[in-house]
DNA sequence: AGTGAAAAAATTGTGTACAATTCAAATATG
DNA sequence: CATATTTGAATTGTACACAATTTTTTCACT
């Protein structure tokens, strides 16, 4: 047994705790999401609409590490429930603006008890989640 | 500004770094993971098989917190690269039983030297390795 | 002004991820 | 022993996720 054999152990790598870890959370979402008709890469846009108001999709792909291509039919399918709508900008017709609805805002309503309801079903202490938070924010910081 | 408000904001979100790091990691695996011609999806599949040898599917499922919808296509596709051989155990024809070939522990060899180099480009501290690995199997341990 | 490079979305193609359903085999029960 | 239930994979359908390419628009430079 070599040091490499250690090595390539699923539980000797952090990446796979982290892969899984971010599956099960998401999928505690889905019960929360579904009542409000979202899924969970719709509910993180609208996450950043709601406080932004607008924006165009290389910038709300930056706030959320994604591309247009993931980004394209997420924002198609939010323009046919009426959350948000879409547009070029009259300046530099090459970036599409994505702007919040009326309906879109009054969904914030709904959506805002579900981070309560989550934390209920993720147990972790105050300082462990800090720790978490931290830990990942810089280990994202400092890859990209 | 409501409570509810800042709770609703991407960045107060313990699940959305999550999300967002296991993905950009798993980003910093594919050029390691294209020398070798695996998906990361199909890497950590091999890493339970390198150790384990033979593993019906639900097994496997359960290791890698994945459904036989997601492991059926990916098991196949690991058939035909000879890899992995599937076949019906034949005291409960129900079981897909997958075993590791030859072809397949040699890939061990290759595969070896990316956890050093995955390592390399996600600069974490020991500790803070560790803390977070504890709190990640803590989390995943207290979901299922 | 004309042309080549750059930028931003959209498109295309491949590979998951998972809920829901189906199917076949095994087990339990009357 | 026949049928109902359960179990394990496979299938179906929807929704990302992302690399690579294409398209449109703008910018830079001659």
């Amino acid at each position: 047994m070599s040091k490499n054999d250690d090595a390539l152990k699923l539980e000797n790598q952090i990446c796979f705790p982290l892969y899984a870890c971010a599956k099960e959370i998401v999928r505690k979402y889905k019960p929360f999401l579904d009542e409000i008709d979202l899924t969970y890469t719709q509910y993180i846009t609208m996450m950043v609409l709601w406080e932004k108001k607008q924006m165009n999709v290389k910038t709300l792909g930056e706030y959320l590490y994604l591309d247009s291509g993931t980004l394209t039919p997420v924002l198609k399918k939010l323009e046919v429930k009426k959350y948000i709508q879409r547009s070029r900008d009259k300046n530099d017709e090459r970036n599409l603006v994505v702007t919040i609805t009326t309906e879109g805002e009054a969904l914030k309503e709904k959506a805002s008890l579900i981070p309560e309801k989550i934390s209920q079903c993720v147990p972790l202490s105050e300082q462990e989640a800090s720790e978490l938070y931290r830990i990942l924010y810089q280990t994202l910081g400092s890859m990209s």
